[in-house]
DNA sequence: CTTATATATGAACAATTGTTCATTTAAAAA
DNA sequence: TTTTTAAATGAACAATTGTTCATATATAAG
């Protein structure tokens, strides 16, 4: 019946607050943060409201500890693994990748509400507005601008602004995610969105690149 | 001394009404509004707080009333007067006014703080989601849509799928128009951010114009 | 087992919240 | 002016909030 989960098993400290922390996650971000009371977190969970104070100071820790763990989450590391020098020469299919991992993100439950807790919380929360801006737009845009001046180097794409076009990649594939949250939230359907994702790859990489050849037929 | 103010005085009652949404607007829009007590805000407004319940029923009447006002504001009607027809032949015109349009918006606070709070309360709201929905993003994208097709057929641009065109032309703006609103938040530079939205016009209208003759030099 | 430690409970608190209402003050109408 | 209507005040309310703490219960260590 004790089975064993895995090499080592969770004290139930440390069950019970990252049940808290996945508790939270999903109240705050549908109903926001200040909203959202302990006796929420707690009845959600199956709890009193005083055992939550025997694994965070109080509430605001918990969202703090949420924000901490938005600059470790997938949602902030795009370029995770790729070698740049790599990367760079694989050319159409390195921003394919990043439009399918946008909306591979969209569609994950715990992405989704930190997206929507990031989104909510950044116009009122300095410190969220900060992990926001250098985590999650400055260091992608950056590093995707570093790509395409490679890709511009090896005439692989026009001449141009790096950081003006890794602009241009970045805003829409932001703007559908969030357009993906939105209409989950009305259980609406999302077919028509997640196929911007697609075109907008598409239609960038034809914006941008340098035919090979002009047409032999 | 007791100048005539234009030709309609305003009661005082209306004033005092028009001073509370005002008041509540920009505390609403940095605080967020559950964070916003009616104290706040007739505190700001140096007033007791018992004095706004002879002009809205709670708190909750300030927030429907500035939603409402939010499809009538500036912010949702990007077309306002133009004439389909000649607004298409127009072209790149047409496209970079409506760019200047979002940059304009973005620097006027009155829209930068029903922005702010069209943000905050849509993911928590269902009828701001709603407002946002029809009337900020499809109505305008739907219009632009129809411009597209119409240049389309007028050989300016290229033949493509209006639709998604109209989705790329809108993504970035409003993107630009959130960086600019979160940069403000912190008094931090907005000017390489004013240079996307010029750039983003003609980055834009470069990748689906057709040219009218190859180069003759 | 016994002991020690970690976690959960129940009850309570002080502060803050939105809201009401009788009363006073100001403005408009007669 | 007097009368009527509108708006602001001060005080209070009940409900909800985050938080504390002594006590009970479960888990782990000896």
């Amino acid at each position: 019946m004790d089975g064993d989960k895995g090499t080592f098993a969770l004290s139930k400290g440390s069950k019970t607050k990252a049940k808290i922390l996945k508790t939270a996650l999903k109240l705050f971000s549908t109903k926001g943060y200040k909203a959202t009371t302990v006796r929420d977190i707690a009845g959600a969970m199956g709890v009193k409201q005083s055992a939550l104070y025997n694994h965070f100071k109080n509430k605001d820790e918990i969202l703090e500890t949420l924000i901490g763990d938005l600059t470790s989450s997938a949602i902030v590391h795009l370029f995770d693994d790729k070698e740049p020098q790599e990367a760079a020469r694989s050319g159409k299919a390195l921003l394919a990748g990043i439009g399918t991992k946008f909306k591979l993100m969209s569609f994950d439950s715990q992405n989704e509400a930190l997206f929507k807790l990031l989104m909510q919380e950044m116009f009122r929360n300095e410190r969220v507005r900060e992990i926001y801006n250098e985590h999650f737009y400055q260091e992608n845009v950056k590093k995707l601008s570093t790509y395409l001046f490679m890709m511009m180097q090896d005439e692989l794409i026009r001449s141009s602004d790096p950081l003006m076009l890794a602009n241009e990649f970045f805003a829409p594939l932001f703007f559908y995610q969030m357009q993906v949250s939105l209409l989950k939230q009305d259980k609406k359907s999302t077919s028509s969105v997640v196929s911007l994702f697609e075109k907008h790859v598409e239609f960038f990489w034809e914006s941008i690149r340098i035919e090979k050849k002009e047409s032999l037929f």
